[in-house]
DNA sequence: ATACTTACTTACATAAAGTAAGTTAATTAT
DNA sequence: ATAATTAACTTACTTTATGTAAGTAAGTAT
C-alpha cells in the first residue's frame, strides 16, 4: 500500500470493518452469543468465509469463542468488549440508512 | 444472496460501505471536493478501482461529479447531503480506533 | 447400520482488486 | 515545432478474495 496521511489506527479499523462480512457477523453477536450454524443462516454468509472471518476477529480480540466441554460439544462466539464497543458506529450506520436509503420494494405480483 | 431477517436498508447501507475504500473516499471528500489525482495520492487506490468507484459513490447520490469549463477542464468530485451524513459513522468509527487499536510502531532502526 | 447435526476444511470456480501501460486533450519546456 | 508533463481516465493482465459444493470427524437419533 502506498503512504498516505491518513491516521494508522483509523486505517486499521477501516481495514477490518471494510471487509465483507464483519460488520454483519458483529451485528449478529450484538444480540447475544451465538453457534457457527447460527451466525451462518442468520446473515447468509458461507462457511468457508465465516470461518476465516471468526478466526480473523478472535485474532483482533473483538470476537471470544468458547468451547463448551458438553456432549455433543457445543461451541459458541461472543464480542469482547472491543467487539460490543462496535456497536455506535452500526446504530450510526442504521440510523443513516433509515434516512437515506429508499426501499425499492420490488414486490413481483 | 441468502434470505437474511435483516432490516434491508441496513444490509444496503453496509454493502455500500463495506465496498472497499468507500469510506476512506467519503473520508477525504469529508475536508472538501476534490480532484480525481488528489483523492488517488491522498489514500492510495488505484486509479482503476477510484474510478469504478466514483461512479457507484455518483449512482448511490453520495458523490456529485462537477466538471469546471476553463482550459484545462478541471473536474471535482464533491460530497452530496447524502454523503455528508455519513460523517458521523466515520467519527465513531475514529473514535473507536483511538480507543481500541493499539499501534504497533513498526519503526526500523 | 444409516441418516442427521455441528463445526469445520478442502478443492475448485468466479468475482473483485492491484499493477502497469495506454489514451486523449491540453500545457509547458526546449 | 517537438518532446515531456499533467489530468482523468481505460484496457489488459495478474493476484487475491469470495462463493459453491463436497468432504471430514465426532456425536445423536432411529
Amino acid at each position: 500500500m502506498v503512504d498516505t496521511n491518513i491516521c494508522p489506527k483509523f486505517e486499521k479499523a477501516l481495514s477490518i470493518l471494510n471487509k465483507r462480512w464483519t460488520a454483519l457477523i458483529v451485528f449478529q453477536l450484538l444480540n447475544g452469543s451465538q453457534r457457527f450454524c447460527n451466525i451462518e443462516s442468520g446473515i447468509g454468509i458461507s462457511g468457508r468465509v465465516l470461518s476465516e472471518r471468526l478466526k480473523d476477529l478472535e485474532k483482533e480480540g473483538i470476537v471470544k469463542r468458547t468451547v463448551f466441554d458438553e456432549t455433543p460439544v457445543r461451541i459458541e462466539y461472543t464480542l469482547t468488549e472491543k467487539g460490543k464497543a462496535l456497536e455506535p458506529i452500526l446504530k450510526q450506520i442504521q440510523s443513516w440508512s433509515d434516512k437515506w436509503i429508499e426501499t425499492d420494494d420490488q414486490t413481483v405480483v
